[in-house]
RNA sequence: CGCGGGGUAGAGCAGCGGUAGCUUGUCGGGCUCAUAACCCGGAGGUCGUGUGGUUCAAAUCCCACCCCCGCAA
């Protein structure tokens, strides 16, 4: 089939590169969001242009593609278009283009975490499990039908970035396997059944922060779900430290203190819950580098006592 | 040219014009029923790069470049 492609991000690179690489369709064009500022200021292109630029595939960039994409889309006349994380919400005259309309690679089991960060939200609300969804995109926030899905247990230990290297490949192979179905016609749309849909927003910077009144297991779900990115954290005094990686030392016990550190030493730095206690092993202060608990507490002590606490 | 912090011993930091220091680790010795224990001693550094500038003297001030990071997206 011939198709359009788009996406964003790098979750998006790779499922357009196992699409390519599968070579049973011709991809016409990527649509990817424009050229913005990232990396320190410096205007960047998105990982999905890079590739399409690598092989030579032609690259659009609308600012809304609703307003601007229907007549140059319309002209390359498409069979199917396919999204992943594109970052843009598709009008019904841009969905109405391809003759099969247009598929969605979502990173959940849908109808549940249905928004931009399924994945992180899983981790952050303390699921075992999520998976892929491949469905066909409708006026509305992922709520279409779906096509097939990919169930993947999510460990116990295991953060939004490392399930979202395990979800990639998932997701590429669901979507190769869809289009399959749809271009012999044996594809089978199943309504997602509202009332069990759930749907989580964006993730903010200030997602990360973290509220120690609540439980170390909280917590612990909190810091592997924002982890890379937005990046979990609490202030030292006026200060900024981000908490990268952390342990539950204890599940139970109530604390009179919540945010208190009652214990640091070069087995970590072990901090009071609203119940139970989390020993932080890589954290981060404002303009230094990520490292290990105990290397961290050589150049700045954290003494016992020390209360860490949300913004002043 | 978006704003800002930083590159000094294996690791983490201080020093910011005048003999290179602290914590930790490491090695050797001692002590102890025991401890992230304690005591003594040692090794370990072209102070990011520059046949750069200023100075009697530069880790320290100035310039250029490289690299890392925080904020903002």
């Amino acid at each position: 089939m011939k198709i359009v492609f788009l996406g964003t991000p790098d979750f998006a690179a790779y499922i357009f590169s196992k699409l390519l690489e599968s070579g049973r369709h011709k991809v016409l064009a990527a649509v990817t969001q424009p050229d913005r500022p990232r990396d320190r200021g410096r205007v960047t292109p998105s990982p999905v242009k890079e590739l399409a630029q690598k092989h030579n595939i032609p690259v659009l960039q609308y600012e809304r593609i609703s307003r601007e994409g229907a007549e140059g889309l319309r002209q390359l006349a498409p069979d199917i278009m396919v999204t992943a994380a594109y970052g843009q919400i598709l009008s019904q005259e841009i969905i109405d283009i391809p003759t099969h309309g247009i598929i969605n690679v979502h990173a959940s089991l849908l109808p549940a975490y249905r928004g931009a960060a399924p994945i992180q939200w899983a981790v952050i609300r303390g699921e075992t499990g999520t998976g892929v969804s491949i469905m066909q995109t409708e006026a509305g926030l992922d709520c279409g039908p779906v096509i097939l899905t990919e169930r993947v247990a999510i460990g116990e230990t295991e953060t939004a970035g490392q399930l979202f290297e395990r979800l990639m490949p998932v997701g590429a192979d669901a979507l190769i396997k869809a289009l399959d179905l749809i271009e012999t016609g044996r594809a089978e749309y199943k309504p997602q059944d509202e009332s069990r849909a759930t749907h989580f927003p964006p993730l903010r910077k200030t997602d990360g922060e973290i509220n120690w009144g609540k439980t170390a297991r909280e917590i612990f779900d909190l810091i592997r779900g924002v982890n890379p990115w937005p990046g979990a954290y609490t202030y030292m005094g006026d200060a900024p430290l981000k908490i990268w990686s952390a342990e539950i030392a204890e599940e139970d016990g109530a604390g009179k203190n919540p945010g208190e550190v009652i214990r640091s030493g070069k087995d970590g730095v072990f901090v009071q819950c609203g119940k139970g206690i989390l020993k932080l092993s890589d954290i981060q202060a404002s303009g230094a580098k990520r490292m290990a608990a105990a290397d961290f507490i050589k150049g700045r002590p954290i003494p016992s006592g020390t209360v860490f606490c949300g913004q002043l």
